[in-house]
DNA sequence: ATATATGCAAACGCTTTGCATAGAG
DNA sequence: CTCTATGCAAAGCGTTTGCATATAT
C-alpha cells in the first residue's frame, strides 16, 4: 500500500476488542476520539466502506435509517430493544427448513433474510426502567 | 373537520384499488398525479403520516433507508425481490412458537419482528432477467 | 371565528463525494 | 513517481417542519 490506513486497522481492533455490537458511524467516530484517534467522519465512513467490501465487517439499516457495522462472522439476527435502544445479536431462528414451504407455495426464491425482533434486552430486564423512582 | 382531506382520502382510495402493494412516498405522490391530483410531496408525507398514525396504514422502513407505506391489514412479512425492487408480502412466518426459547435461554422480551426475506420474486422467476438477451 | 388541509420553501439528519494534500513504496 | 489514506467542505437524498393561505363548519 502506499500509506498506512491508521482508521481500518484501529477500527477493526476496536470492534474487536470491545463488546458493543453493532456500531453507527456516530459509535465508531467517538471511539476513535477516545483512543486519541481524531479522525475525520468521511475518514471513518471511508473506512467502514472498506472494510465491509472486504467483508471483514458488515453494514446493516435498521428501521431507524441510520446505518450499522458490526463483525462478519457466523449469521445471527437482531434484538432492537426498545428501552435501551441497543442492537443486541440473538442466534438465527430461520434456516432452509422455514423457507421451503414459503418457496414452494408461493413461486419464489429466498437467497437472505433479515430479521429485527423488538422487545427488552437481558440487561434492562433486569435493571429499573430509567424513569421507574423519577 | 375544517377542510376535506384530499390527499388521505385519495391515498386510501389508491391503495385499496391498486395491487401495488409497499408505497414509498414517490410511489404515491406519482400515483396521485397520474389521477390529476397535484399534491405537494409535503402534503402526501403528511397525509401518509396522518393514516399511519390513525391505523389505517402502516410504515416500514427498509435497508435502502426509504420509508414505505402500506394497508394495514393482517401481520405478514416481506419478500425484497433483488431483481424487480418491489417488496412483496408473504405470510408471516414466525410466530409465539418460535420465540420462546430463545426468550428463555437469552433473558430476553420478544414483543414485535420485522423480517425481510431477500430473494426473487414470483413474477421475476417466471420472465427472462431484464439482460438476459441483451 | 376556529380548526384542519395544503402548498411552498427551507431545514434537517445522515450519508456520500470532490478535491487537494500527505506520506509510504 | 504512483498509489492509497485522510481531511475539509460541500453536495445529495429522502424526510420533516415553519409559515402563510385556503376552506369547510
Amino acid at each position: 500500500m502506499a500509506r498506512t490506513p491508521v482508521v481500518s486497522t484501529a477500527l477493526l481492533t476496536l470492534m474487536r476488542e470491545r463488546h458493543h455490537h453493532a456500531w453507527t458511524l456516530e459509535d465508531l467516530h467517538a471511539a476513535l476520539a477516545e483512543r486519541e484517534i481524531a479522525a475525520d467522519f468521511s475518514s471513518v465512513f471511508r473506512a467502514a466502506e472498506k472494510l465491509a467490501a472486504a467483508g471483514d465487517i458488515r453494514k446493516l439499516t435498521l428501521e431507524d435509517g441510520r446505518a450499522r457495522f458490526e463483525l462478519f462472522d457466523a449469521h445471527h439476527d437482531h434484538l432492537h430493544c426498545t428501552r435501551c435502544g441497543e442492537l443486541v445479536p440473538v442466534p438465527c431462528l430461520l434456516g432452509p427448513g422455514n423457507f421451503a414451504a414459503l418457496e414452494r407455495e408461493a413461486g419464489v426464491a429466498i437467497l437472505d433474510h433479515h430479521l429485527v425482533l423488538s422487545g427488552i434486552c437481558r440487561d434492562c430486564r433486569t435493571v429499573p426502567s430509567p424513569g421507574a423512582s423519577a
